[in-house]
DNA sequence: AGGGTTTCTTAAACTATCTTAATCGTTCGT
DNA sequence: ACGAACGATTAAGATAGTTTAAGAAACCCT
């Protein structure tokens, strides 16, 4: 068991024994992806939940003129799915592509749904992750209708630095919901 | 016990004996607002998590301008507060004020805590609730980078029609960040 | 290392949105 | 019922952001 990995991360959260260890590690395969795949694909059924144990990734819908808005990025450490498609086991709304190498642990619906029926120490976990998803989510709807670009590009900076170091002008302006160009424009001052 | 409301809206997504109903409506006290009352002040401790049962209200983040932006309205069986400094118990980014005359149940932060560790079916409440409330404000996030002004203001409308018919057109243009002046001339076309 | 591809930058013209200010209608307190 | 405050609308001029296009820079791939 990889003790840098996500069961060290949920113990951040609840304790556990060696006994709970050793099941939640059997119940989350570990999947490999190179650079440029894409996990999840926009319309199809998203079946997993996925934690971050290596590399990055970016959730992002496209419109019908092939405009993509990235949703979210996730690096080590970070939980990522779509999580409205997830919840309610219908297509997806977003696709997830993998920025780097990445190796994933990664849950089914199905599988998920029953250790949270069955383990109350993962209802607390999760509970406290999407409160903390919530107000993360809620702070960025804030800045979003509050700041202007420039003021957002700064805050994503300081906010994700590990982050910005791993994406491109591209697909951060596409996160921030600006063009490149006046992304550029913005940093040009 | 009123049947109607917060403890009949729980059984929507637990279910509850009658013993553990008794229990639950001891903890939630009863809190009624004129309107126009600012249940919380931007600055101050936010130390309550609040259930509407009859009323309506708006959670606002006001700049150093004044310039306000409105995060979200709640209106009957809607659960409000300003989650960021209720979670970490620091100073509220947001107001809270009453559109309307409002009937709410309340319940502070320490008791909260102390429920969710003694009875894991609120672990599960909540949990539930986090993710829904996650998915919906990730769902704002993807409309306000990926809309136009008009597109925001018809899915709006078509989100929360009993929302609209409550809320001046000033509160909708600083819900969707923009001005009401813009919004206005949107409206015309 | 070279050629193709993608990203980044710049600029000009165009569109969206803001600011300010004036007018009008509605609400609220006394 | 009255005037004062507030909300909604309109319009003109200013700023923010997009579109398109082109060249420069960085990144692959073999």
């Amino acid at each position: 068991m990889n003790p840098e990995g996500i069961l060290l991360n949920i113990q951040k959260h609840v304790s556990l024994n060696e006994e709970e260890k050793a099941h939640l590690d059997t119940l989350f395969a570990i999947e490999s992806f190179a650079k440029q795949h894409t996990i999840l694909e926009q319309g199809r059924l998203c079946r997993k939940l996925f934690y971050v144990e290596k590399g990055s990734l970016r959730a992002f819908n496209g419109n019908q003129y092939g405009k993509e808005s990235t949703i979210m990025f996730a690096i080590k450490d970070w939980w990522i799915t779509d999580m409205y498609a997830f919840t309610n086991q219908t297509k997806a709304l977003l696709s997830i592509e993998t920025l780097e190498h990445c190796l994933l642990r990664s849950i089914s619906f199905d599988v998920l749904e029953h250790l949270l029926l069955t383990m109350p120490k993962m209802e607390r976990l999760f509970r406290i992750l999407f409160q903390k998803a919530y107000v993360r989510e809620q702070l960025r709807v804030l800045d979003n209708i509050s700041l202007s670009t420039e003021e957002r590009y700064l805050q994503f900076l300081s906010k994700y630095p590990q982050i910005a170091k791993k994406v491109t002008q591209k697909q951060i302006a596409s996160y921030l919901g600006v063009t490149p160009e006046f992304l550029s424009s913005v940093k040009r001052k």
